[in-house]
Order: structure tokens, then sequence, then C-alpha cells
DNA sequence: GGAAGTTTCGCCGACGGCTGGCCTAACTTG
DNA sequence: CAAGTTAGGCCAGCCGTCGGCGAAACTTCC
């Protein structure tokens, strides 16, 4: 173990890789006065709590420290082109209270952050917690975000937002810090972390309204160079040079594959459908011509996703969103064209499955991004500072 | 500063970045004499050498420390489909001697290992080196690596290297480290380190007989789960489905871009052009169907590349190989393709580069790999160990 | 040329964090 | 209930680090 600082013994409590003393002197490497001495303080600060209902291997029963999770709370935001849904969860990013409605990102910042602290501080009040107890924000957002600085950066969507910074807009009402993403990368980072622990190369699709990735590279969110890393939605797909997308550009998946595009197409063969969510419906219901459709997108899908395998050789893909609710016509397509386009190596291993996390996704990342921040060993430490006053 | 271990104080002298005791004290946060408790082993052990020819500020001129590139020797090995450059250098990567020559690598890893290593030994020699000065050997492999191990894993050429371990192949040799890698991946890293220090998302793209592409995210080789990352060559490209690939799939880049598709192609046209680099050469010479067919390959690239760019969102892309050494009219279609097709956020920064570092890059990449291990703080650490001896 | 000012660098006492032995507490086992 | 076993607080001793002190090696000014 090279990381030994409060913070580091923190996550190890919290991931079960230390419910003892003896458990973090073995993992760490320290001595056990060394961890006494980092324990001292998270028990001071109430970050860890002991209870004393261990079992005995033989003599006295050691002590078992837990991650108090309810230490304090985290706020989530997962912020899509149509929806708004926030939540109060606890450390461990259980929710504590949640809301979902509708609300057009196109708004503006103003009209929408303003909703989204509007709702913070009912759900806070539902928690039965204030705002003191905020440890952590986490927001996702449906376009590119300066991950460093929480800027959303010339989003294609989104009028409005360009340069906007996120967390000036929560500095007035919470002095937690405030950590934003893509809403595409969050969701991958749910996935992996919740369902893929192991998986250190993961690539999760959004099929949407429109079709977004999230990659997660060596365990880490992958960004790029602008954040704008993984726009699956606009990689060309062949023999549809004729289908303009609202990117100006021709042949973009998402106007051919996403969920607006399907829904328009059923449109037009009488189906009532007006957004990705009644493409499911439709195909979920059996009705066969959007069944067929949605195997036809996700053989679509499929092979733009076989260049990224080819180039990413991840070990996972989880697709996600409205349309893959309808999930085996999708992932059927999908996986046939993946498995027929990339090379053997790089799909001898690799799993194609379906997002487990449902429509709390995007929730479940943005607090587990909140949640790394708030565990960081700085963090960590100013917490401690902070409860000793 | 986090690091300040005795590999990162002896990588900041490397680095310019500590030329004085005073420099080091500031960058690395730490005491005077923690320093020099860093500093007093690294002198011993000759790894860093002291001149007196510091320039006064106005008091006591300050002994200039000084990375002793000197201090031991490097292997590099860069094995192409059709060819093997080997070359000693020192623990700067500047080469003290190199060799090149045909060398088919289907002959299998035994004979050409020991092809490898009966030039090694021929060329430590001229360098007036013996085995005990090697520090560190890095491997370029025309193929898919198991980093970790060092091992080739189900490689499309390379008959009979399946699950070969290269370290070994060296261990009856020589004591260093042996560190193994895809020859593209080395390649990114080396133009990466070389000539875009500051830059941390770059694709090296190598245009000569087939088409391979390394990934540098986040400043780190991107390898992927099997080690089998960066497969550019075989992704599809539109209007080509007649075109049957070596790997058995249909309209893959390589088959129709790639420098032997083009030379035939060439051949047909009734003009001379046996391989990747004749193509080049045809190209430099301005032969006007080679040109065209450059430029035609460029754009083909261009638009697969576009896809990358999408996914990966890199600030660099750098072209290199035989056919790129046809520079102007490739990238010129690289960039129509790319430019086109890919959205502004993520083309605005993005610059594509010939390669500069011509026939060594691969061997300079495989320097700099073994390098890497060589400056870690445990190698340090060993190598003190072993001078104190 | 010499005195004063400036900067480098080795030496050394003080300090803080870590280790591991010792002792007591809290169990199980026979 | 005694013997054996494990947990955890306490503390002496160790090691690495900091920073003051003074010698050394310069420049600058008179």
């Amino acid at each position: 173990m090279t990381e030994q600082g409060n913070g580091a013994v923190l996550r190890m409590i919290r991931d079960g890789r230390g419910v003892t003393r003896a458990d973090l002197a073995a993992v760490t490497g320290l001595g056990r006065s060394a961890v006494a001495s980092r324990l001292g303080p998270l028990l001071a600060s109430g970050l860890v709590v002991e209870s004393d209902d261990g079992v005995s291997t033989g003599g006295r029963p050691a002590m078992v420290l837990r991650f108090n999770r309810a230490a304090g709370v985290l706020l989530a935001a997962d912020l899509g082109a149509t929806h708004c849904r926030v939540e109060v969860t606890d450390l461990a990013g259980e929710p504590l209270a949640a809301a979902a409605d509708d609300l057009d990102i196109e708004r503006g910042p103003d009209a929408v952050l303003g909703h989204v602290l509007d709702r913070t501080a009912r759900l806070l009040e539902r928690a039965g917690r204030d705002a003191r107890d905020v440890a952590g924000i986490g927001v996702g957002l449906p376009g590119p975000v300066e991950h460093a600085t929480g800027r959303a950066v010339s989003p294609p969507i989104m009028r409005g937002w360009d340069g906007f910074s996120v967390p000036a807009a929560f500095a007035g009402s919470y002095a937690a810090p405030v950590v934003v993403d893509n809403d595409v990368n969050i969701m991958a980072l749910a996935e992996q972390r919740r369902c893929w622990p192991g998986v250190r190369h993961l690539l999760y699709v959004k099929v949407g309204t429109g079709i977004g990735c999230g990659i997660v590279a060596d365990g880490e969110v992958y960004r790029g160079a602008q954040g704008a890393a993984g726009d699956l939605g606009h990689l060309r797909v062949n023999g549809y040079d004729s289908v303009v997308c609202r990117c100006g550009n021709t042949a973009c998946l998402e106007a051919v594959a996403g969920g607006a595009a399907l829904a328009a197409a059923l449109r037009e063969r009488g189906l009532e459908a007006t957004g990705s969510r009644d493409v499911g419906r439709l195909a979920r219901g059996a009705v066969p011509e959007a069944v067929q459709m949605v195997r036809d997108a996700g053989r679509l899908i499929g092979e733009v996703l076989a260049g990224a395998v080819n180039l990413l050789n991840p070990e996972v893909i989880v697709v996600g969103g409205d349309v893959a609710d309808a999930h085996e016509p999708l992932l059927a397509g999908i996986r046939e064209a993946v498995y027929r386009r990339s090379p053997p190596l790089a799909t001898q291993q690799l799993r194609i499955v379906r997002g487990e996390l449902g429509e709390r996704t995007g929730a479940i990342g943005a607090a587990l991004l909140a949640l790394d921040g708030v565990l960081s060993d700085e963090a960590v430490d100013r917490a401690i500072a902070a409860a000793a006053t």
C-alpha cells in the first residue's frame, strides 16, 4: 500500500478492506499506533464509528470499525436535455430523498440551477438535514464540461450555458465542493463502481434522445483534451449520407439510430411516439415495427461501437438510456454487429450488457463523483479540523 | 510536489527542474538536509555528478548537479514486421551505437530474439560497454503485448509468438528489467515525450505496410484490457465492402489505404512498387498517380481518424510511417477529412502533424519506456544499493 | 587590495511520526 | 476457574526532517 493518509484509512474502512484495527495495520503496512493515530481524529469527527459486535476468534473480540455514512450528505443532480433528477444521499450514495421532474435545459443556467437549488433545499428539509451537513455536490450536465473548473464548454445543446461556472451557482448556498461532469461520464462511473468494480476499462453507451458514450479508462473517467471525449453519437454510419443531423453533419449515428430519430420514423408509420421513451415502450410492447427498428438501430450502434472496441479495447460495454430499456432487441443488434466487426482478441473477453441502475444511474454517478472529492486526503483532513472546532 | 523519493529527485535533475540543491529544495518542498540525504547516495552511485561551473548570483556559486547519462546504457529494440532496429543508448536515450537490418518477424521468437541478442552484444562492444552496464531493456513488437508480463498475445501476424515471454529471452544475458510494448505505443510515447512534452492526449498514427495507432491518454500509454487498443487499421471504411483484408474482414482501412494496398494498386497501373517505402518514394517524386493515391488514402484515414477524434478528443495527432514520409499529400487528405467530420470543439485546438523522429521513432520510444522503469524510485534505490557494495 | 555583503552547504540539536515491546482488558476453551 | 488467545493503550527508542549556525566561496564597493 502506498497511500497511508487519513483519507486512505477512511476509504479502506468504507470499502470493507479494513474492518478492525488489525486489518488496517496489515493492509496499510503501518504499525498499530500509527493506525490508532489516524483513527483517533476519524472517530472524534464522527466519520468512523466503532461498535462492539465483533466476533471473537479465540481472544478478545476486535472493535468493529464502520464508515459512518450518516456523517454528512451529498447532493447529486443529474441534468438531462429535458429532465432533472436531484437526490440527497448519505455518504455511501444511498438516497435519502429524491425528486425527478421534467425541465428543459435550454431554459438556461440561471433558471435550471435555480430550480435545482430550490429542489435541494426542499429535499434536505425532507431528509431532516440542513445546508451545513452537505459534504459534497455532484452535477451531471448533458454536454462537454471542463471538469477542472466545472464550466460548460461550447455545448451543442444547452443554449446560454457556454462558459457558465456551475460551482459558482452553488457557492452562495453551500460551502461544499462542487464537481461537474458530462452526464454520460458519471453514468459510466456509476456502472463501473457499482456493478463492475474489478473492471478497469468500460464504455457506457446511453441510447436516449441522442446517443452518447462515457469512457472509463484504467479505472478513471476519460475526458480528453477539452472534455469532449466519448462523442459516439456523431460518428458516421454507412449508407445514410442523406440524413442530416442537428449538428450540421450528415450520417451521424444519433441522427439515424437515436431515440428522436426512431420516434420520428415510428410516427411516419402511423404509430404514436413523441420521444425516445415511447420507442422503448413500443418495443417492449412487442410492436413488430418498433422491435425491428430498435434491432436495426442496435446493429448500426454496434457497427460504430465496433470501432470504439478496436480503438479502446474495453472489457465491458454497458448499454443504458430510454431506448435501451427495450433491451433485448437493441442489445442483440449491438452484439451482432460488434462481434462481427471487431477482432477476436478484443471481443473474446468482451461483455456487452444492459445497465442495471435504471433512472438513478446519473444521480448515483454524480454522488460517487462528489464522494471521491469528499474522501480525498485533503478533504478528510479539512473535515476533521472543522469537527474539532 | 507529492513525490519526494530518490527517484523523484533524480528525475528532476534530469528534466532540468532541479539544477542546484536550492532548486531541488524549492521544487520538492523538502528542507536542505533532506535534499542532501537524497543526493548523497545519488552522487556516490554516480547517477548524478557535480560540477563547479555554477554562476554566482552575488554570493558563493552553487554546485551544478547533472544527471550522469553515462552511468549506464539502455538497450532498445524496435521490431517491425520485416525490420529490426537495435540501439545501445545512454541514459538520456541518445544512441551510442545502432544497427538496422531487414528481419522477418515470422521467423519466430527464437530466431528473431537470437538475432537481437547477437546485435546487442556487438553494439555494446562497439560502444565500449559490457553487459553489466545495461540498466534497462525496451522492446517494441508489431502486435498486441501483455505489457505487465511482456508476453505477445494472439498476434495477427507474428506466427509462433503467441504467449512468448520476451523478458525471459533476455534473462540469460542481462540482469536488467525488460519492458515490452506494441510498436505504435512506443512510437506514440516517443513523439509525446520528445516533441510534445506538454501535451497529455496524443494519437500516433503509423501508415506503413499496415496502419496502426498508439494512444497517449492523460500522459500515459493507453493499452486497453488485452493490450489490443489502438487497432485503427481494421476499422471499417465506407464503400469498400468488396475489399477483403488479411484479417478476414472486409473494408478494413488497412486493406484499402495501407502501404501494401497502395503499392499493389500502383503496380496495377504499371508502376514499380513492391512495398510501402516505394509508395512514399513515388509520391515524393511527384508521380501524379502516387500523389493522388496517397492523398485519397489520407482522406480515408482521416475519415476513420475523425471517429477516433470524436471518441478520444486528442490535442495532437502525429502521423508517421513509410507512407507518411510522402507527407504533404497524405497529411492534407487526413486534415481535410478530420476537420470536415469532427465537431468544432474537438478540432479547434487539434493539430495534425508529421512525426519528426523518423526511422528512430520506435527505438527512441523503446529506450524511453525502458528509462521509465530505470528511473522509478524502486529501481533507483536498487541501483544505489548495488553501487554501494 | 581589503572589508562588507551575499549565497551555498555541511553540521547538529530539536522535533515529530512511527515501530514494536509491555501491560491490561476481554474473550474462548478445556 | 485457570490457561490460552487476541485487542488495544501506553511509552521508550529510532529515524527522517527542519532550520539555525558557522565556514566557505564568491561579488561589490570603497
